[in-house]
This record gives structure tokens, sequence and C-alpha cells, in this order.
DNA sequence: CGATAATTGATTATACGTTATCGTTAGCGG
DNA sequence: CCGCTAACGATAACGTATAATCAATTATCG
């Protein structure tokens, strides 16, 4: 699964990635990237995702309660925001806080995950 | 599904969730409710979870990657710090940072949901 | 104390996201 | 332009968490 080959499909994925400043998810990959290969289905957005995750191209990004979105690696340190209107989740920069104050005595904080949810600018209010 | 019955399964459960003070999951619930009734199967946890949480009793607490825990209403804000080591879950009170910060403009921001990674104190390192 | 029906526990079934299968397509080195 | 085989797409299979089923048990009330 080293991806050997340069196809239509791994590249319309990729383009995809590179395109968007948000986490996607499966069906959102597959949306976006059949408007340049209208015949790809579903097992090779999977496929492709897993490889380009294996090859530090993509990371996961786990949300409370639902499956794992994808992201490009090496980005800085950043959270998410949820819309809970349309089910986007938007990056945010920055990383407000200081939660070493809030461990308890005795644990060691390795790292931390914020999630914040509410509404984008898209669907207002 | 008004639980209209007091039965030992249902007290030990509740007794379990009222005597720990981080989130469980099914299989912790099982196990320690198992202590006072041993032939407590895993099908009336599931049961009586949910008819605790539609009566407000119980809240979910849903983490990144995985299947929700639970644990008692009401209690004030407050985040959650899950060892590496032994998988589970603390409360942490408080809430460090000033998250209206980051959110881009236009957004509107409704609620947020820290997680913090590491290893607790009996863990150590 | 019964009778009734809610509850239980073992088990099977379901839901859903992801992976495996397999015959067909197509990238790419020769 | 061939031929090899990686890669594809459709679909079946899988894993896991949770819910449904159902005969046996037991709480509750007259």
């Amino acid at each position: 699964m080293a991806m050997e080959r340069d196809t239509a499909q791994r590249r319309a994925i990729r383009e995809v990635f590179e395109a968007s400043e948000r986490p996607l998810g499966p069906r959102e990959v597959l949306d976006a990237a059949q408007a340049m290969v209208p015949s790809l289905g579903i097992a090779t957005v999977y496929r492709t995702v897993k490889a380009l995750v294996e090859e530090g191209w993509l990371v996961p990004v786990e949300l409370p309660g639902e499956p794992p979105r994808h992201e490009r690696a090496g980005k800085k340190h950043h959270h998410h925001f949820v819309c809970e209107s349309c089910d986007r989740v938007f990056e945010v920069e920055g990383c407000p806080g200081n939660f070493r104050s809030v461990v308890p005595e005795g644990f060691q904080l390795d790292r931390h995950d914020l999630v914040l949810y509410g509404r984008c600018a898209t669907c207002g209010d």
C-alpha cells in the first residue's frame, strides 16, 4: 500500500485536502473529489486517506462522539470549532489558557484537546 | 422503561455512580456493580444507564475516539483528564482560559470541551 | 400469600464505520 | 505499444458498541 502510482483519484484527494482549511470526513472528501473524478468510490477514499496518514501527510482529527476526520499534517498547534448547524469543523488558531493549573497534584499533563461548539459565520444566527 | 421497580441491580448501579468521582464506561459499571450483584449482566447495565440518562440522573461524557462514559448529572462546570496508562478518566475542576478570544470573527461560541491527557497520580512515572 | 407484569440475563440482532474481496481498469517501465 | 500488476469501484464482510428478544425471575400490591 505504498501508493506507487500516481492516479487521478489520488491527485484529486490530495488536492481536496490541500484546498481545504478544515478537517474533512470521508464523505466530504468523496463529494469534493468527485468534482474532479466523478467515478471515485468511497473505498478509494478510505484507502487513500489511510495511506496518506501512514506516510505522514495527513493526521486524524478525533472529536467527541463522531468518526475521525483528517487534515494536513504539520500544522502548528491549534484547536477546532464545530458548527452545530452545518456540522463542519473549523480550525481555530492559538491556544488560550494555562491548562497546567487545573491538573490535580501528582498528575502529569502531556497534551490537551480543546473543542469549541457553536455556529459558524455562514450559519449565522 | 420508567424504572418502576426498585431492584438490587438498579440500586447497585446507582451506588456505583454515587461512589465514583469519575465518569464510568459500561464495563467499569458492570465490574463494580457485580461486587454487590454478581449475576448482573451487561444488558442490564446498558438498560439502566440509558434510563438514568433519560430521567436526568446521569449525563454522557463523550471523549474523542471512544464510546461514551457516564457521570452524575448536576455537577458544576468541569473538564476531564484521561490517563493514557490506565485509561481511566478523571474530573478536573475549574476552567482555565478565555476561549472566546480564539473564536473567529462572526462565529458564535455556545460551549466548549477540554480534554487533558497524561498520566494520573497512581500511574506515576 | 398469590397473581400480575416489570425486570433480568443470555443471547441474538442491529447499526455504522471501515476494511477485505475480486474482477476490471489503467499507470508505467521496457 | 505491450505487459505486468498496482489501483480502482462495487459490494460483501467485519468489528464493535448498543439495542431487541424472550423465557425465567421477582418486586409490588390487593
